[in-house]
DNA sequence: GATGCGTGGTG
DNA sequence: TCACCAAGCAT
């Protein structure tokens, strides 16, 4: 293990092994480069937000996001003047919604420090919340025309492969020599900012991570994974481990036209947005259990006991690190129960003002579908 | 340095 | 149904 580690570290990236790589990369993306909404002359609040927004998320994921964002938040005064729940509104359904959360803060931070403008230096960028060192590289090289290399995920596919690199791309000496060489594989800084997306769109449609197209790689010739025929396995990656599973109800209480509903941390786990109160169920073994707890959660929560309550859907979902059902019950509440923050009265037809997780916002759909349901409202 | 953090697509 | 994967960063 250290021979090859060692073995890795002396590898030197020459003008020559440059010339292999770049050239033709850059000659392939001028032909099959793909058509990004970011990538047209745009600024570089632009650029920012769409790296943030690619951050571990799929092209094609991204993209109605990209466009409904920058309509809305044209400029990054824009952004800072917004309320965070309007940000989070927007990232509904996207995931990861601390990127959310960080990017309002960062804008304020542009605001009251560098008057508005993003700044251009990488010590300035990496100063604000939500931008790394891959983030602050793409948005130097791409919307500055500096020459600062990234390491995302198509990268270090890209490099591992290349190079056959078969240790762990994730040990430290590893990681410092790919950051490395994908600093000196970069060509001139007139060219960086096209040649980092190239990469990353060779990564994204031909070098990609169970079935790599060799065929239409244009560094294929020099590829050393593809010599020994191990495209298919580099880089090394460990076996994931199996995430738990656990139970939860949620209610769906119902007072008149008006449903109970409650706001998350600003910490954790879908921080910042709202949902229907519940929790996670201690002993869910067997289904029976579940109405003694969800009459005791909501007496503790609003001194109240719902009425009629019965299933009204279950919902499977899966987080990173773990997975849930959620079972959600339907009921209702007579009278005026007066509640405080972070639980709200909300009437029916003004939910869709609200930024809800993914499972929660199907029991929103679920809802609206109903129109009109004598039994709740 | 390991862990937490979403979601949708795919085989 | 399930395992695996995708333009990382914060703590």
């Amino acid at each position: 293990m250290k021979a090859k580690a060692s073995r890795v570290r002396e590898r030197v990236i020459d003008a020559k092994t440059r010339t292999r790589f770049t050239r033709p990369l850059l000659q392939w993306y001028d032909a099959s480069g793909r058509d990004l909404p970011w990538r047209a002359e745009v600024t570089p609040y632009a650029i920012w937000v769409s790296e943030i927004m690619l951050q571990q998320t799929q092209v094609a994921t991204v993209r109605p996001y990209y466009d409904r964002f920058l309509k809305v938040f044209p400029t990054i005064a824009d952004l800072a003047a917004a309320d965070l729940e309007k940000v989070l509104k927007l990232w509904q359904g996207l995931g990861y919604y601390a990127r959310a959360r960080h990017l309002h803060r960062a804008a304020l931070e542009v605001v009251a420090r560098f008057s508005g403008n993003l700044p251009d230096t990488f010590e300035a960028l990496m100063s604000l919340p939500g931008i790394g060192r891959s983030t602050a590289g793409a948005i130097l090289t791409i919307a500055f025309k500096k020459r600062y290399p990234i390491l995302d995920g198509n990268v270090r596919r890209v490099l591992c492969r290349f190079f056959a690199v078969s240790q762990d791309p994730r040990e430290k000496s590893v990681d410092a020599w790919l950051w490395l060489c994908s600093e000196k594989l970069m060509p001139t800084k007139r060219l960086s900012g096209i040649y980092l997306q190239a990469i990353m769109d060779l990564g994204a449609t031909v070098c990609s991570p169970k079935h790599p197209d060799c065929l239409s790689c244009p560094v294929e010739k020099h590829c050393e994974a593809r010599a020994l025929g191990l495209q298919g396995e580099l880089p090394m990656r460990e076996k994931r481990k199996k995430v738990p599973h656990y139970d939860y109800f949620a209610g769906l209480l119902v007072c008149g036209d008006s449903v109970l509903i409650h706001r998350r941390p600003l910490k954790g786990l879908l921080a910042g947005l709202w949902e229907f109160p519940g929790m996670r169920l201690e002993d869910a073994l067997v289904k029976e259990s579940i109405m003694p707890q969800f009459e005791a959660f909501f007496k503790n929560e609003i001194n109240q006991s719902p009425k009629d309550a019965q299933l009204f859907m279950t919902i499977r979902h899966v987080f990173t690190h773990f997975k849930m059902t959620l079972y959600v019950f339907s009921a209702r509440i007579a009278g005026d129960v007066p509640v405080h923050l972070p639980l709200k009265w909300v009437r029916r037809d003004r939910l869709s003002n609200y930024a809800f997780s993914t499972a929660h916002q199907k029991i929103v759909s679920g809802l609206s579908g109903l129109d009109d349901c004598p039994r709740l409202f």
